[in-house]
DNA sequence: CCGTATCCATTCCGATACTG
DNA sequence: CAGTATCGGAATGGATACGG
């Protein structure tokens, strides 16, 4: 009864990251994280989210591996919250939400934050889905499969 | 006062589309639309959510530009939800979260869907974020800049 | 078959107050 | 500074019933 949602949380790698990490605050506290914020007051300060959100939001984090908690590169007697290396293999759903929205959810005109490559000052290249052998796919040229049982 | 979050969600991009498709079902819903699911029932039946919260959500879909309504293929009198371009474009953010889960969020035993390439049947090559010549980058490669007017 | 409307439970969120 | 505790309101979710 009504396990079909769950069925689909099991099996499909989309729905579990988006259990793990896919509400509303989790994404933006990575995409800081990658911006090299560290500390709470300074997540606290820039997405202007309820401090008891934000240490439920860090803590599930640091559970599900995202994060870890290390002692303060200052003297200060406090944490930091640093991306584990799992956190950081997060960079490219961060980069394809920023660019979709770039693209299509602003006017030429407004104001907005961009990402550039430190060594070109240039703006990065759009994600592309590719094969294994290197050509660029579109949704109509792949299919999905159950895996069974993890053989190949 | 407390304009700290809007400010965020107006001028950064990943924000803005979170706030457009970064719900639970949202993703979900446009998963299900790669794999050529198009009508009510369909989605309702993969998804196993309530009809009035997937009623809402294409609404919403609809009015964001992600899906289109076309009258049934079929001769039924019902509707079909395509994808628009501005839809389709969302593939590299479906395919980086379902990297990210196949990769920290299986057990290699555990059973999964897994995406193939429709040529070589094999797996998909994992997303690459890279500059503007061709580069790899990771997360310290870039920095973020506030882009005042569209100016370049 | 495709939704809409209603109702209720649960979760999420923000503001505030409080502790070490 | 870095949280925890609490509370009320808003949003979300599911079940069911109903109408085109």
């Amino acid at each position: 009864m009504v396990e079909d949602v769950s069925t689909q949380s099991r099996e499909c790698p989309v729905a579990r990251t988006l259990e793990a990490i896919g509400d509303r605050w989790s994404l933006m506290i990575i995409r800081d994280a990658f911006d090299d914020i560290r500390r709470f007051s300074e997540f606290q300060k820039s997405l202007g989210v309820a401090k008891n959100i934000l240490a439920s939001r860090l803590k599930t984090l640091v559970e599900v591996g995202v994060f870890d908690i290390r002692p303060a590169s200052d003297g200060s007697a406090y944490k930091e919250y640093v991306l584990t290396d799992k956190g950081r293999e997060i960079f490219p759903i961060v980069i394809s939400l920023r660019q979709w929205g770039e693209r299509f959810l602003f006017k030429p005109e407004e104001t907005r934050s961009v990402l550039l490559d430190n060594a070109s000052g240039q703006p990065l290249m759009p994600l592309e889905v590719r094969s294994a052998n290197g050509q660029k796919l579109g949704p109509l040229d792949c299919h999905r499969v159950r895996l069974v049982d993890g053989e190949s």
